[in-house]
RNA sequence: CGGGGCGUGGCUCAGCUUGGUAGAGCACCUGGCUUGGGACCAGGGGGUCGCAGGUUCAAAUCCUGCCGCUCCGACCA
């Protein structure tokens, strides 16, 4: 390939849509173009990469006997009906009429899809365990789509779902996968870990998510030092604090004047946040509910979910607690609180003496004692965790980061499989459902992902493993008919031995052909210039490092594949 | 959906307050010169100033509505 004849559009300026290096980087470099809020072309150099990437998934598929096919992107509601995900989806579903107005959806995901593919045609234990991937383009109409690739409307996943006759048989497949995804990440050259997630919407229980370590990533994960544990904050549990035992003072009412926050309070009481308690008053679906925890801590909005076992959770307005309470945001308390759902904080209860509101405008209550001044509905963990919480595991302080959701595997059990009778036979001739697993990877996030981990200030360094071309070759200048035929005549052997380089024909300035190679981030430039022809040695300089190596005029594509090798 | 910001040539932006013949840099085309880290000289093409209404002798500029993009928040395999 010559570049004077690539379609890869350099920008020499940064698009001001573009807010996070990869975003940032791939518009620069003429690798993605937007067509639309979170639609993008994919150009060639972007489509060299991305087919690396799906390689290199889909020799890992292969390798653990999943079998690839392809589902359509167009959908009919009716397998969403039966599931009740056509309601439960919502706006972020792209839906679509045809001429005799029947009811369509772009594939959010494939679960119905597969499931009630399989149901047709399996029906016989004999026939499991089954795992199947594609790799195909998915439709979400995020509420805000946003940096360039991460969080687009259309992406390319590749989503697995296995069946199996039993749970055993989902372990051993879960297991399978969980192996598969390290070795797919490990081989993409990505810092990445795995951690444990919140099954979501999708259902089920038991889920991994991969998170590239990355600064830009929009999701918040705890690790441990000390031990394996790592989790989405969303997911991190946390043992219950106890601490040491208190005399309990009778319960007393305080003025407490325009006091709103914990720490305004704490501050003019003079005591530590921890000896407050926090209530959140939240709304959902069946009405008013009241969080607490301590003061210092913040409420996890999952976990509260999950204990509620609703779909809807959000803050509740002014007027709805004014009403349910006679009490306005800060003053809000458990005590004497009627008709309210009342969730505590496993923590809370262990508490003494502490503080609350009093649902008085300016109150409070001091020496509230929770196991003997009110009965909460229901006890259990809803914080969230912090840096330095104690590891679930060990009880090492954990650690923050931030990472971007490259993979996520979940056992989704029988879930959809009972919803779409997908059953089959069982050595006694029983219907039984089949436990199903799904596993997705985001195959345009992790080139995006990719990205964030391996740029500098003049652009990308790509991973070997997935760079458009392994090298670039640079005739310092184009017009000396003794620099291009040499470059010519390695580009050809280079690329005879499997080494992917492209040849910069162009009649540019050296330095346009540097910054451009450094952009796009090919590992290896190779220059051809005067010194080349007079010392008959190739100069290689490494992108990562600006390493530069001298290699002879002789056996230099073993030499470069080597060096290709060592990265 | 709530709150900010922005829409002027392919890109980055100025001009708008105070209405009066649409600008710069980069990119592009032609010629020259140049070739080891985004050169230089000369010439040239390209914009109904997001769309629709309104005010005015006159609107990129003022007013109204809509659309799009973007940031923050809520949301999110």
């Amino acid at each position: 390939m010559r570049v004077s004849r690539l379609y890869a559009p350099t920008l020499r300026e940064t698009p001001a849509e573009a807010e996070i290096p990869s975003h940032q980087l791939m518009l620069r470099a003429g690798m993605i173009r937007k067509a639309a809020g979170g639609i993008y072309s994919y150009l060639p150099l972007a489509l060299r990469i991305l087919k690396k990437i799906e390689a290199i998934v889909r020799e890992e598929m292969n390798e653990i006997d999943a079998q690839e096919l392809l589902m359509p992107i167009i959908q009919p509601a009716e397998i969403w009906q039966e599931t009740g995900r056509w309601d439960v989806y919502g706006d972020e579903m792209f839906r679509l009429c045809d001429r005799h107005k029947r009811n369509f959806c772009l594939g959010p995901t494939h679960e119905e899809m597969i499931t009630t593919l399989v149901r047709g045609d399996v029906r016989s234990y004999r026939q499991l365990p089954l795992t199947l991937y594609q790799i195909q383009n998915k439709y979400r109409d995020e509420i805000r789509p946003r940096f360039g690739l991460m969080r687009g409307r259309e992406f390319i996943m590749k989503d697995a779902y296995s069946f199996d006759r039993d749970e055993a048989g989902l372990t051993a497949n879960y297991n399978k996968m969980y192996t598969a995804y390290t070795n797919v990440f490990t081989r993409c050259g990505l810092n990445f870990r795995p951690v444990e997630a919140d099954s979501g919407a999708i259902g089920g229980s038991g889920s991994h998510e991969f998170m590239v370590i990355a600064e830009s990533g929009e999701a918040s994960i705890v690790y441990c030092p000390a031990c394996d544990y790592g989790a989405n904050v969303e997911k991190a549990e946390l043992h219950t604090i106890v601490p040491q035992q208190e005399e309990m003072l009778p319960l007393d009412i305080i003025d407490t004047p325009k006091m709103k926050t914990i720490e305004a309070i704490s501050a003019y009481l003079n005591i530590a946040p921890q000896k407050t308690i926090k209530a959140m008053a939240y709304q959902n679906e069946n009405g008013l509910v009241i969080a607490l925890v301590r003061g210092d801590h913040e409420v996890n909005e999952i976990k509260l979910i999950n204990a509620l076992g609703c779909i809807d959770l959000t803050l509740a307005n002014e007027e709805a607690i004014a009403e349910a309470m006679q009490s306005a945001a800060g003053f809000i308390g458990p005590i004497g609180l009627q008709e309210v759902m009342i969730v505590a904080d496993s923590t809370v209860m262990e508490m003494y003496n502490a503080v609350c509101g009093a649902n008085l405008p300016d109150k409070h209550y001091i020496h509230v004692n929770p196991s003997r001044d009110f009965k909460p509905n229901k006890v259990i963990d809803i914080r969230l965790i912090q840096e330095n919480d104690p590891c679930p595991h060990c009880g090492h302080p954990v650690k923050m980061a931030r990472g971007i959701e490259v993979g996520q595997v979940f056992k989704l059990h029988t879930k959809y499989s009972q919803a779409l009778q997908a059953t089959y036979l069982d050595e006694k001739g029983k219907e039984t459902p089949m436990v199903m697993g799904c596993y997705g990877i985001g195959v345009s996030r992790t080139m995006a992902a990719a990205i964030e981990q391996h740029n500098d200030e003049h652009g990308i360094i790509w991973p070997v493993p997935i760079a458009p071309y392994h090298t670039v070759i640079i005739p310092i200048n184009s017009k000396d008919e003794a620099q291009m035929q040499l470059a010519e005549t390695v580009c050809k052997a280079l690329n005879q031995e499997n080494v992917e380089a492209i040849l910069d024909d162009r009649n540019e300035r050296a330095g346009v052909k540097f910054k451009d190679a450094d952009l796009i981030g090919y590992p290896l430039k190779i220059v051809i210039g005067p010194k080349t022809l007079q010392e008959q040695v190739f100069e290689v300089k490494v992108r990562r490092t600006g390493e530069v190596i001298f290699l002879s005029l002789e056996n230099y594509v073993s030499e470069i594949q080597n060096l290709l090798k060592s990265l």
